[in-house]
DNA sequence: GTCTATAAGAGGATAGAC
DNA sequence: GTCTATCCTCTTATAGAC
């Protein structure tokens, strides 16, 4: 029983290191342009090996995302227990999270139309149920900061949401990191600055609501 | 003469139908997913004869972007013709068109990685010319609108720049749209007003500007 | 310039020995 | 479970007849 256990460990250390490799090639290339040699190659193993771990590049993918959905719901978790911290705030931090994934070259990113991989996603019950999750999280943010006034509520929770996951793919940050004139930090406080303001209500942007001040 | 003339209009119409069908599946299905067995199979003709009017699926991929760059410079110089228009709205507009665009399914999209085919861009004096031309503009009227206090002067232009050019490949109008529940004209709306009110002074939204008082 | 047919090669996946 | 060697499909690109 120890021996197996040990096995097993060394089999999740192992899937760890692939599923790593995956991870930064997909920030790096994108799913279509990674090839499965370059994986096998940078974990430093044989093709079949790795197919004997994953039984297909899909899957392969599919872990990478799981392992960056479980992160984010770890992070958003969090921020939910932090209660002096607004509705708002909680959001403007999970924002500011995914741009600094995405800026240190940690965010996996898939082609948005090739369904035969969102179907092998959406069929993953860790995925699924990570993005229930946080997604859930993310909506009732949203709510409370539209009646907190921290949010047009013009907007519908969709809309905002999805404004917000935009940014795990915004090329604005990679477009100024390339360019080398700014810092990371400066640049990701610039786009979640604009992303933020633009989510805002428009007449009423600082006032502050009955007990809570100085945010922002 | 006439018949040489002839000819090369024949031509031109068929290049034409070419880059009409590579525009329209690169914005359906993006550089990689985009066969150039598919293209000829769409414009009719066998893919050797396409071989002949481009000869690689780079060029190809090429004449669609540069077509799309003419269209956006004749718009933007047909805004820079509006002098009652202020710069900012001259700004809101391009950004409402590449909106339209995109949700039109008539945005070509390519990889962002692929540096083999962004060299082939960069060496096309055609792009090149109508980006530095459009660039120009829209830099000209980033700084007017910020010394008219419509942009907040505190993010640099190439910020605001890239942030109106990201609306081409803006991911949230396309998940809307899928969601079926929103009209395409209430969906450019929302994104659009989202984007620029990011980009307005966080204080003195909608003052108007021969008169600026109201706080700061 | 258009076609049919095919070369050339990349890349996902597997067979079978150890 | 790991390896080497291979299969097989898809895709870019070209040859050569008309």
């Amino acid at each position: 029983m120890a021996k197996l256990s040990f096995k097993e460990q060394i089999l999740r250390v192992r899937e760890d290191a692939i599923i790593a490799s995956v991870n930064r090639l997909l920030a790096d290339k994108g799913y279509d342009l990674m090839t499965v040699d370059e994986v096998a190659a940078e974990v430093g193993i044989a093709k079949a090996s790795l197919y004997k771990h994953f039984p297909s590049k899909e899957t392969l993918a599919a872990a990478a995302m799981v392992r960056l959905l479980q992160r984010a719901l770890a992070f958003v978790e969090q921020q939910a227990g932090l209660p002096e911290l607004s509705a708002f705030g909680k959001l403007r931090a999970v924002t500011r999270w995914l741009l600094e994934i995405q800026l240190a070259g940690e965010m996996p990113t898939l082609p948005a139309q090739n369904s035969s991989l969102r179907a092998a996603l959406m069929a993953d019950r860790k995925y699924m149920d990570a993005l229930m999750l946080a997604s859930d999280h993310l909506g009732h943010w949203i709510v409370q900061a539209q009646t907190d006034g921290d949010i047009d509520p013009q907007f519908p929770p969709e809309v905002v949401l999805y404004t917000v996951f935009a940014r795990a793919c915004d090329p604005v940050p990679g477009f100024l990191k390339a360019g080398e004139k700014f810092s990371d930090e400066q640049i990701v406080d610039w786009v979640l600055s604009i992303c933020m303001r633009g989510l805002q209500p428009a007449k009423a942007q600082n006032n502050a609501r009955p007990g809570k001040t100085l945010r922002d």
